[in-house]
DNA sequence: CTGAAAGCGCTTACAG
DNA sequence: CTGAAAGCGCTTACAG
């Protein structure tokens, strides 16, 4: 144990801690320290393996240099290299992060933004929750630096990335149409959440274009019941009405599902039933079907996020961005370019 | 911003700093404040939003309340799971958890050590990677609680928590020649990790006992060349040895993409060729073909670990325990389980 | 019994 | 110019 601190430094070469302080964060300006001085001081530090101790450094210049991250989910593959990349820029602008999860759950976001809270990190990154706007709409009025990410909130002025959900998703069945698919059905979650219903419009609004659009096909499924329901949505979209030829997933946990109920059914993809999928999921990589996916640019996302943040940090003014990155559309065939 | 603090709420009741103090920690023992004054004291700290500052609470107390996670790879869905696991538990006792990664690098690996050591951590939880040991036994030496997950040192007197990877090994061996198996190939990483070492001894020594163990069944994997070495891997043993009839796949990397490969050359699993693979991947669900899998019980394992860890913190004193918990054959059809 | 004060490890404004 | 001292927000040992 016996963590070193600057006022053993100090004692063993003979100085102030302020003398010490100055020199191991290059505040020496104006070479007040004196160069051999502050060398011998430097030297001291390495030979005795000193560590900063950030919770006091912390406390003193009001500032912890971490960055609180809300995930909804950390088990999901999409998120966890959210994460990923989060982690990474966030490492190199000299910041750490705190990941927590929130399962969907709007209670556990306040919990989680609470337990950041008082971790004094200096902002948050966050995938919100439904009904998680009134404790964003917190955290913006006590001014704490904020970005939303994947998800976020219209009504409220808070910085966000995000991708162009209405467009993918129209480019996705026009695509489909253009294969010759007529009767093509979605699968989206259940929630008001913006970035979904952004999904559906889009859908929506090209199969009304083409006036094709019937409100029974489109499934939506609870977040709870996913292993139940995603079957059960399937089955009655291909019982019920006449002949499906494809169908759209808004999510890479919907898709995974759907797709092996599919398969479990019998059918074959391409031929017996078209489908494209928003994100990837690893599953892909192993049917002979090649399965076209939308694909979000996850490092840009990441890396966006972090920049605005620290942007709001630093700045300590208020800025609301709303960044909206563009997606792409994918072959497995391309997949190179995921590993 | 403006946070409140401790001081407020002692200046609004009229009481000092220690009382509030003592109030909000539970800590007014035989009664020493008085039950009006200290409802008082509670109800203004509701009223006022008060959040403990846990900076300078750690750096009074001399614990932070947080646990070091060091990952090797956070966009590894096992190690996501262990992650997510570790930090629902961590949760449960007061803790949080910074995750870190360090991609396979030891180099990293002591830059994460020492981020977090700065952070005052109370403890570690660490996957290390390859030659990481002597920075465990750094802080072994330095009295630091430590866990080493997944994977361990066995000449360090650190505890771990992981499973019985011989063991699994040879039962996954010991079934495909039940099976009917006498050609079994091995891809395993090329590592000095006791873990995969286990794996490896435990094919080897089975195929010996079986008078079928031939060194060129076993192909060693760089983890930077997966994709390129594991369809090369896979076509040397089909090409070069008589007839292959299993393949045993040591992580789920390497059997994501060596499944993979199997399918672009046409074989079926499992009448073509037989495969076991060490963890599931989602890909699984989307093969008809039912591949087996050795499932590790990972939220036992990041419980586990995290209990160790709290056990250290708390008693402050050595202890060095090894768990190794017991793995389960699974097959997708049994997958329910998973979701 | 209880209030005032010290001190955790830092940084920086300020007196000399 | 530079050294000594204050103070960040807490907790707790200690004087009265």
């Amino acid at each position: 144990m016996a963590r070193v601190s600057i006022k053993d430094i100090a004692r063993e070469v003979g100085v102030s801690t302020a003398a010490v302080s100055l020199v191991l964060n290059g505040k020496d300006e104006n070479g007040r320290i004196g160069k051999e001085m502050s060398e011998k001081i430097r030297q001291k530090a390495k030979e005795m393996h000193y560590e900063p101790n950030n919770l006091a450094r912390g406390l003193r210049i009001g500032r912890s240099n971490t960055i609180g991250l809300i995930l909804a989910d950390i088990s999901n593959l999409f998120f966890a290299n959210l994460a990923f990349h989060i982690q990474e820029q966030a490492e190199k602008q000299g910041y750490s992060v705190i990941i927590t999860n929130t399962n969907e759950s709007d209670l556990k976001m306040e919990k989680m933004i609470n337990v950041l809270n008082s971790r004094q990190v200096d902002g948050f990154i966050i995938v919100p929750t439904e009904h998680g706007d009134r404790y964003i709409a917190d955290l913006l009025k006590r001014r704490m630096p904020v970005v939303l990410i994947d998800r976020f909130f219209p009504h409220l002025r808070a910085s966000s990335v995000a991708v162009d959900n209405y467009n993918a998703a129209r480019k996705a069945i026009e695509k489909m149409i253009r294969q010759g698919c007529r009767n093509i059905g979605m699968l989206v979650y259940q929630t008001e959440l913006q970035h979904m219903q952004d999904r559906k419009r889009g859908y929506i609004d090209v199969m009304k274009e083409h006036h094709m659009f019937n409100p029974a096909l489109v499934k939506e499924i609870g977040y709870s019941f996913l292993t139940n329901d995603v079957p059960i949505a399937i089955e009655h979209l291909l019982l019920k009405e006449n002949r499906m030829e494809g169908i759209f997933f808004a999510t890479n946990t919907l898709s995974m599902i759907g797709i092996k109920q599919l398969m479990n059914m019998g059918l074959r993809i391409p031929e017996d039933m078209k489908v494209i999928c928003f994100d990837k999921s690893d599953a892909f990589d192993f049917t002979e079907a090649s399965i076209p996916y939308i694909q979000q640019p996850v490092p840009e996302m990441g890396k966006v996020a972090v920049e605005l943040l620290v942007e709001q940090i630093k700045q300590k003014q208020e800025s609301c961005q709303f960044i909206e990155l563009q997606t792409r559309m994918m072959n497995i065939a391309e997949k190179s370019i995921i590993f």
